[in-house]
DNA sequence: CTGGTGTGTCAACGATTGTTGGCCTACAGT
DNA sequence: ACTGTAGGCCAACAATCGTTGACACACCAG
């Protein structure tokens, strides 16, 4: 009872720091010989694999989100985009690195300093549930943040890379603006979660106006309540 | 590409119609001279490996809390209640029906019928702080219920048994207490997400009477706002 | 004392996991 | 044509998982 933190840290896949995730050039085999920035005469080469890569990228996504970190297999995800399983160890290092490279992910939040005050909280509202609906990468990255730390990482990130700023900048008082966008994060990722991961029937049987006329005030007062 | 379900719907455990999970007489060496219902000088026998199973049980709820159902593994859960993983088979079954015993959540819904109408929503809001933070348990349960459809299953279970009828003993249209019922728990739910799992920090750093000024509002809306 | 049942340990099984190295093919440069 | 290298597959590795069966000790009834 002694060890307890370790076995919950090596498992979880170092979000920073990835061996081998970037997308330009990276194939192992180069031994040293790429150390000048930029050959003579590859700089834009098509990269034949590229094909491959995005098969992969796609099929990691998709199990990545349908069944987590630990249960999505290299070996299914390879299955899916239909290679070799070592494909994805050379492309992507290791099952963390492949997890780096497919959970980048791009909320698109909406600009809302051309939107009027009083109609943000019901824009934010309605952004995000269309955006959790066209795709399950919201999903997944939800049900891969809460379970691993690299997951829980790549959450705070886009939470202050691109859902603080967007809020920052139509926020009266610039240093309220974490905690505003904290509070406004809380109640819409907990209605995803309750609508669709936890599938808990009520959430899941309201309307999109029902929901929007339900949440929008709570994300208004949030956005733009004075501090209690 | 084709067998994608099976994969996932042979890992999550069944919850309901769990081998072994009562808490009674489950030895399997009793082949099947058990058919009497109560023999005459065994209903109250003390049970000498009682100590025994409750430490399985309470090294299971720390395990799944810490790491989820995929990584808390059964020799890890033996490790720490210091006995032999094939103990944990013998008493629970098997991995879910161990998940099953340990997931037995009690929320202890405060009881609002007493309270004043305009103050239910601070009180459900900080008690709900307050169970969260007095042991990891219900973390635990977010965390397996996201990734494990079992886990979803006793979420949804808890809801439907323990918050529903709390919120439906004072909700003025009984019909609507599913709906007001589920808005709460997206915001419970929600900020527990991000303050005690994914660890945002503008949430971690709030007090716990700024949450309450700031969620009780919300809650209260939630529960007696007439439909929008 | 003898037998049976509950409690517990040990060693191993088969399956699956992430990961690695070797080998083969196809294409580009000369 | 020849050669080097990137792209790809195959077989295997060690580790770990859930799970099982055989075996040893402790107790209680007769």
């Amino acid at each position: 009872m002694a060890e307890h933190a370790p076995s919950a840290a090596d498992a979880a896949p170092a979000v920073t720091a990835v061996p081998a995730a970037s997308d330009a050039s990276d194939v192992p085999s180069g031994s040293a010989t790429d150390a000048a920035p930029r050959g003579p005469a590859d700089p834009a080469r098509p990269r034949r694999s590229a094909a491959t890569r995005a098969a992969i990228l796609a099929a990691a996504r998709d199990r990545f989100a349908a069944d987590g970190y630990e249960r999505a297999t290299i070996r299914a995800i390879a299955r899916d985009a239909d290679i070799d399983p070592s494909m994805v160890m050379r492309y992507y290092g290791n099952k963390a690195g492949l997890f780096a490279a497919a959970s980048e992910i791009e909320v698109h939040a909406p600009d809302l300093s051309h939107v009027p005050r009083e109609e943000a909280g019901a824009r934010l509202v309605r952004h995000f549930l269309e955006r959790w609906e066209c795709d399950e990468t919201l999903t997944g990255m939800m049900r891969v943040g809460v379970t691993n730390e690299a997951g829980a990482q790549r959450m705070r990130g886009v939470f202050a890379e691109q859902i603080k700023p967007v809020l920052a900048a139509v926020c009266p008082v610039p240093e309220e603006a974490p905690t505003r966008a904290a509070l406004i994060a809380s109640q819409i990722l907990g209605m995803a979660l309750c609508r669709y991961v936890l599938h808990i029937p009520p959430a899941v049987d309201l309307g999109h106006d029902e929901l929007v006329a339900w949440l929008a005030p709570t994300v208004q007062r949030y956005l733009t309540a004075e501090q209690p």
